[in-house]
DNA sequence: ATGACCTCCCGTGGAGGA
């Protein structure tokens, strides 16, 4: 059970990108964020032609979140957190998937630190911590994936030191981070690659790519029944480097179909 | 300190991204 994550920065823009990975990498569930469409311009033929039906919460110009699954249509369980208005932006999205609870999210920039865009993504990280408390307490499987607008430590920034007031990076918003985390779940990519460099976004900006200056930004967080499965955790980095590409690359995590990882004990 | 690059929009530059 292979399961993605990739914000695509314009679905329509990104649609000959976007299958072209889905044809190489076969990914069983993509979560994918920054639709930036509206409903009714989302590319539901082209990627039903791929093998994926698809739910999505889409939105004009700006965010909008999908789920995709490999030969039938995931099952939506919610639109949007608990605590959005009428109208809000289109940054969340859930659905049952082959026995699991996936939820694709994308959180708010943030930026300029400070403002109400910064006090924004912490009023709405803390909705999503508030959700996550009671997805655990359900006791079933989660993924919750997506473009956390997050580099969670040092080690997930090419220049920590230039990052220190960005609303990316502000400690504020690394500890709403690990009040999220701490609750349970298993950081994927993390867990399995420790102390290891790895970036999922790289600027457009000044050859970023080529110089790996990049960001730790999109995450996988497991609930502890799923981070027993877990397998491998990887960056498709090569789609970075592909014409006409998203800013980010896909991330994905391999997961087996029984437990092949010993719960880590609390304490 | 700024801007560089890319996407979207009824746009012909501006906003937002990170």
């Amino acid at each position: 059970m292979k399961i993605a994550t990739y914000n695509v920065n314009g679905v329509n823009g990104r649609l000959d990108v976007l299958l072209r990975w889905l044809a190489e990498a076969s990914p069983d569930i993509v979560c994918l964020q920054e639709l930036k469409a509206p409903d009714n311009k989302f590319p539901i033929q082209a990627i039903e032609q791929a093998g994926y039906g698809a739910v999505w919460h889409g939105q004009k110009s700006w965010n909008g979140v999908a789920i995709l699954s490999k030969g039938g249509e995931p099952l939506l369980t919610r639109k949007g957190l608990p605590g959005d208005f009428e109208a809000s932006q289109s940054r969340y999205i859930e659905a049952a998937v082959a026995g699991m609870v996936i939820g694709c999210l994308y959180l708010p920039n943030g930026n300029p630190y400070p403002g109400p865009k910064f006090e924004y993504k912490l009023e709405w990280f803390n909705r999503l911590t508030d959700y996550a408390a009671e997805l655990l307490e359900l006791e079933v499987p989660v993924v919750l994936a997506g473009d956390f607008n997050v580099m969670p430590t040092e080690l997930d920034v090419y220049k920590p030191e230039r990052w220190t007031d960005d609303a990316l990076f502000r400690i504020e918003v690394r500890e709403a981070y690990w009040r999220l985390v701490s609750q349970g779940w298993t950081d994927a990519l993390r867990e399995l690659h420790p102390g290891e460099r790895i970036y999922t976004f790289w600027d457009y900006f000044r050859n970023a790519f080529g110089r790996d200056a990049g960001l730790r930004i999109d995450h996988f967080l497991l609930s502890p029944g799923v981070a027993t499965w877990l397998v491998k955790a990887e960056v498709d980095r090569k789609v970075r480097g592909w014409e006409h590409t998203s800013d980010h690359a896909p991330a994905w995590i391999e997961l087996s179909d029984r437990p092949i990882r010993r719960r880590k004990h609390n304490g």
